[in-house]
RNA sequence: GCCGCUGUGGUGGAACAGGUAGACACAAGGGACUUAAAAUCCCUCGGAGGCAACUCUGUGCCGGUUCAAGUCCGGCCAGCGGUACCA
């Protein structure tokens, strides 16, 4: 018979259906093990080839847990608020909850015929409103606790979505999702102090085994630099606070450079106010990209009449306005050392301003010095031969004693901008009354329902589709009774997925998030593997719930998942990452239709490394349904025998099979499916040399199955073995027996290979370098020649050094 | 600019902890089977030379350490990702 896989995988998806192995029990007596993916979301082109990467990596993983003995949790759901599926119910004019359901339906089928072994009965949506009643409890709580509050700023506004984004989603000036231009907009908006954590957040990374990849790239996000705030005085009596990481460098300071924005130009009366006007409304006008794209030359305007007193040499400094000083980051306001810093060295240079070397080492006429490492202090009388850090610590204390500065730590990591102008996402349950200001609704009053509209669309004036809605917005406030309206604005994409792992402990809850019982049990994530792109948002974002979720008491542990690692991206054949305008886009059911979900997974783990990016081949995949043909093909008859023990393995298969079951459980660890599978495949191969017997199909098939599930189980079936495949323990190896009894040595005369013998194992040095010279090749090399030194690796290789 | 990663056959990729480079596949070429094709099976497959045994050479480039370097060190070059006037 043929390798029917189309029969055989509808055969075991029904019986997964009907039978749910694969549900995670509660109250086991088991260890559990929680493996997480990131959930997807429903978008309407289907399953793309890039889900499968991820997915089935954690299928194998999840699976091979449960033969090892865990009470698996291996949960899937849906991320489904979100602007694509808004802008398609605009255009198509249907209710984005029926596109929802739809993707929804169409995602599930879709996930079921590869055969994951998700336990669906735990199955979340974040659109659904007995889910988003908690999204929406957990921002009430951050509200209570003085996390989330409104404020005016400036936002950053996609011209194309109509709607604000965090910084994480500005993507080179660009919008994240649709790469139209983002400008500057002051907008009242929601945010979430997420600053108030970000030490911790850089801390607790040291506790948790993530990629390292990872780490670098969030703490470099979060930008923790540790230094000074200094005051300078003005001649006009006020006082300029500066932040800098370069103390040490205080005397160098020849020039100081507020931002455009700073509030003590507001209350000075300059000599040359016209001017400094134009450049803040200049300043003003461009968008953050702008005035960061101009990096290159440098602008500014000094401002006339009022100058700063260096509080170490007491001289008197000039001040000017810049753009490249930052509003938003530190005090606004800078202290310039263009001795010692390359952006104030080219400003200086321009402006004509002095330039006065405080570290040794460089030559400052030429470029900024800016090294830490080897520099000594000169030109600074309290500090003069010491090095920069001895020198930071040294002026710190004395700015401290005599009140001009504190030791202060600035983070990059901006606050969350959490509210969206959108119909799609979660009502912020939150009334604005004249009175009493902004109120919490009371718990009670959750889930507060997203209503009906008519109009999906943001209005022109760039608010919520929700504004125009009076009825649903006019509403009592919870405090006085009074009128109050309702929160127009809707939360971000992100907010669903913030703790959606937390509500796969216990689903159906109607009274929690979910129990402490199940949390208990089920937190924190034991693996989570998701993408790179999400390491500055999702999993940063996560993190910080989860933190504020413990301090509260919600949850058990301080941190959400104990690892963490990261899949590469699938490109198209052109090795170009696949998109729609490119056509190189791979539709994953048309592969499980001609070669089946087996080869499919299996496919997708030997594309190559799974944490690097790996084009399609579509020849590649035929080379795995040629492997699973060859499976088929010797297992498909029952084959007679014994098969209760690794003692029913035959003599000359021993040795691979031992060393397949080692190789394999190991490489699933450390993600290199990869190998696991070419392992398999030079097991069959072997096969193919000399027959297996039962004992050996039988350890093939339980190797197999987490890779290739339905062949695994049918085969299984057909040789009449007790149970199925997956429900079989983790087959153990021999650590001995992966060892044969007789090794090939390479062998060296000078390093270089001349050829190889083939002795016992752990054969002592001395016989195997006696071995060596008697044999016919290497004899004829070393003739004549006098074995100064020998090298033997064990049962590796022996390196003759001969003169 | 800064931070991180990666450079290995025609291709995707292997190589534990410095120890036989190219596992496992794909493609290509040759052969068997077949009326034929597909499928399957067998052989060859980094480069150069040789009838052959074999020899030389080869992991981005230059140098170093070592009995031995894809792997370690120093200096470059190229590509990818992150970040971007963050003081």
């Amino acid at each position: 018979m043929k390798y029917d896989f189309t029969r055989i995988e509808k055969k075991w998806q029904g019986k997964w259906e009907a039978e749910k192995p694969f549900t995670a029990l509660y109250g086991s007596e088991k260890p559990k093990s929680y493996i997480l993916i990131e959930f997807p979301y429903p978008s309407g082109t289907g399953l793309h080839v890039g889900h499968p990467r991820p997915f089935t990596a954690m299928d194998i993983v999840a699976r091979k847990r449960r033969m090892l003995g865990y009470n698996v949790l291996y949960p899937i759901g849906f991320d489904a608020f979100g602007l694509p599926t808004e802008n398609f119910a605009i255009q198509n004019k249907v209710h984005p909850m029926v596109v929802t359901k739809n993707n929804i339906l169409r995602f599930t089928s879709q996930l079921k015929k590869l055969g994951y072994s998700f336990d669906w009965s735990r199955c979340v949506d974040t659109t659904d409103p007995e889910y988003y009643k908690w999204t929406q409890w957990i921002f009430l709580k951050m509200f209570e606790h003085d996390l989330a509050y409104k404020a005016l700023i400036p936002v950053n506004w996609c011209t194309s979505c109509k709607c604000v984004l965090a910084n994480e989603e500005v993507v080179d000036g660009g919008c994240e999702r649709c790469g139209a231009e983002v400008v500057r907009r002051e907008k009242s908006q929601w945010m979430l102090r997420i600053t108030k954590y970000a030490q911790r957040l850089v801390d607790d990374l040291d506790d948790v085994d993530y990629v390292e990849r990872v780490k670098v790239q969030q703490r470099n996000w979060i930008g923790r630099s540790v230094g000074a705030e200094v005051d300078f005085k003005t001649t006009t009596g006020d006082t300029i606070r500066v932040f800098t990481t370069r103390q040490d460098t205080l005397y160098g300071a020849t020039y100081m450079v507020i931002s455009p924005e700073h509030s003590l130009l507001k209350k000075w009366s300059v000599e040359n106010a016209d001017e400094i006007h134009t450049y803040q409304e200049d300043a003003a006008k461009k968008s953050d990209f702008e005035r960061t794209e101009l990096v290159k030359e440098k602008t500014g305007v000094e401002v006339k009449g009022v100058r700063a007193i260096n509080p170490v040499s007491g001289k008197e400094i000039p001040i000017f306005i810049s753009d490249y000083v930052l509003a938003s980051y530190g005090t606004g306001a800078i202290m310039a050392v263009p001795g010692h810093d390359v952006r104030d060295w080219e400003f200086a240079k321009k402006f004509g301003l002095p330039i006065i070397e405080v570290v040794a080492g460089g030559d400052v006429e030429k470029e900024a010095f800016e090294d830490c490492e080897t520099g000594i202090m000169v030109n600074s009388p309290l500090i003069n031969g010491l090095n920069v850090e001895d020198a930071k610590v040294k002026i710190t204390k004395w700015l401290t004693e005599n009140g001009l500065g504190v030791e202060k730590v600035n983070f990059k990591l901006r606050d969350w901008v959490f509210s969206r102008q959108r119909y799609w996402g979660e009502p912020i349950p939150i009334v604005h009354c004249e009175k009493c200001g902004y109120v919490a609704l009371p718990e009670n009053e959750l889930p507060l329902i997203l209503p009906d509209v008519e109009n999906y669309e943001t209005t022109e004036t760039g608010e919520s589709p929700l504004a125009a809605m009076t009825e649903w917005i006019i509403t009592n406030c919870p405090k006085c009774g009074g009128f109050a309206k309702r929160e127009t604005d809707t939360m971000p994409q992100w907010a669903g997925s913030s703790w959606y792992f937390l509500r796969y402990a216990d689903p159906d809850n109607k009274n929690a998030l979910a129990s402490k019982q199940a949390l208990d049990y089920w937190t924190p994530v034991d693996w989570y593997n998701g993408g790179m792109e999400h390491t500055t948002l999702h999993l940063l974002y996560s993190r910080f719930w989860h933190k504020f979720l413990y301090d509260i008491g919600v949850v058990p542990t301080p941190e959400p998942y104990m690892k963490r690692t990261s899949h590469g991206m699938i490109l198209g054949e052109d090795n170009q990452k696949m998109s729609k305008s490119r056509g190189n886009v791979v539709n994953p059911d048309e592969y499980i239709s001609e070669f089946g979900a087996d080869t499919l997974r299996l496919y997708i783990m030997f594309i190559g490394d799974f944490e690097k990016a790996a084009p399609w081949s579509h020849n590649a995949v035929k080379g795995c349904k040629r492997f699973l043909d060859r499976v088929w093909n010797l297992a498909e008859a029952k084959i007679e025998g014994r098969a209760t023990s690794n003692e029913d393995l035959s003599k000359e298969h021993e040795t691979a099979v031992h060393r397949a079951v080692k190789k394999v459980g190991c490489d699933i660890e450390v993600l290199k499916f990869n190998t696991a599978i070419a392992t398999l495949m030079a097991l069959v191969n072997e096969f193919y040399i000399t027959k297996p017997n039962r004992m050996e199909i039988k350890l093939l098939l339980t190797l197999l199955s987490p890779f290739a599930p339905h062949i695994a189980e049918e085969l299984w079936e057909l040789q009449c073995f007790e149970g199925y495949a997956s429900g079989q323990p983790w087959p153990e190896y021999d650590e001995g027996k992966t060892i044969e009894a007789n090794i090939d040595m390479a062998v060296q005369v000078m390093g270089k290979l001349r050829g190889t013998i083939n002795v016992p194992v752990d054969s002592e040095d001395e016989f195997v370098v006696r071995t060596a010279v008697s044999d016919e090749k290497i004899a004829r090399c070393i003739e004549s020649k006098e074995i100064m030194r020998t090298i033997v690796v064990k049962n590796k290789l022996v390196n003759l050094i001969v003169k």
